[in-house]
DNA sequence: GAAAGAGTACCGTCTGGATGGTATAGTAAT
DNA sequence: ATTACTATACCATCCAGACGGTACTCTTTC
């Protein structure tokens, strides 16, 4: 299994699609001309169209769930390091990976269920935000704010500027570590 | 124009195929017969598939606004009215208004631009918010927040249990009403 | 060491079914 | 006469997925 690029580089093409032209024109054959391969290349790396979607969201979801993990553990402070790995790496990731909007987009327009892989990660991110060592709902409403922004990126329908995002990204940090360990 | 409810009522059959049949199923024949009229009568009141979908994020952006400037101008305290206005109704509203869920979905597959209504809205609300007499930073991610849960929810990516919900409305509505006017 | 086979990574065409939209003729109520 | 439909037929387009190839590289067998 030396190169994987090729299954990755139509992911990437598939992302561009969704976020630039829509769900409706996210066809096998768009793909496959903006990965530069033919359908039936792009058919023998994805054998459907669901199996297409399926690689973007599992694709992000390891991808996201690595993130969170690394920034989590290299914390040199323990009390509130989820939740700090949680509003960086989102904070930082907003712009640069597309990707993670698009798949979540074509997955919930293709099959609901293949969201499952994002369920599970925001089901662990939510256990360990709780038990980070400070008090979990000012923890979880942090993680929200965090979402809210994200979120409305995602779906377009509020791009906060880039000077207020700055602000509330310092005051949700100062809020985790102002927090006292029980 | 005696009578309008037809319209209203081809809206709610459209939304309920999204939400629970997903974007694709979203068909004119699906829609004519969920909302037990021919396609022809469908095609009388909405001529084209965008005019549907833009009937329903119309809808729900004028109901939304509504709302809010209600529930804002109803309330005896005015520090601070904006932003529980956007609490609470927003907090209320997610479970009931599942046509705001389809409306966005539908709207941002077939053309974002009908999105449009819907950030008009956010940047009023988001400016009357930053004016409402406290902390413009904390009122700021007090509505984040609350776009987290209803955003997550919409996008059935997390949902949060009734009673977490209930104690983070309860610690936002406290910090609103902590808040000293300036 | 040459032939044969197996596996991988594609290419390009075809078809059946679905869908948006048009058209038309007719009905019922106001 | 106009509004608000019903019912049905129709067309042009699009697209998922099937299918049959091609080309190249290993590996096995004789």
């Amino acid at each position: 299994m030396g190169r994987n690029s090729r299954k990755v580089d139509i992911l990437h093409a598939a992302s561009k699609i969704v976020s630039e032209r829509g769900i409706f024109n996210l066809t096998l054959e768009a793909t496959a001309e903006e990965a530069g391969i033919s359908k039936g290349g792009l058919l023998y790396h994805y054998p459907s169209k669901e199996a297409l979607v399926k690689g973007m969201v599992d694709h992000l979801a390891s991808n996201y769930r690595e993130k969170i993990e690394n920034n989590a553990k290299a914390d040199p402070k323990d009390v509130g390091k989820w939740t700090r790995a949680y509003v960086d790496v989102t904070f930082k990731n907003t712009y640069e990976n597309k990707d993670m909007n698009s798949g979540l987009l074509a997955a919930k327009a293709v099959n609901a269920d293949l969201l499952n892989p994002i369920r599970d990660l925001y089901t662990e991110w939510q256990r360990d935000i709780e038990n980070d060592g400070i008090d979990p709902v000012k923890a979880t409403i942090i993680r929200l704010a965090t979402d809210g922004i994200w979120l409305a990126e995602l779906f377009d329908i509020y791009h906060i500027g880039e000077e207020k995002k700055e602000i509330i990204y310092a005051r949700l940090k100062e809020w985790i570590d102002e927090q006292k360990p029980e």
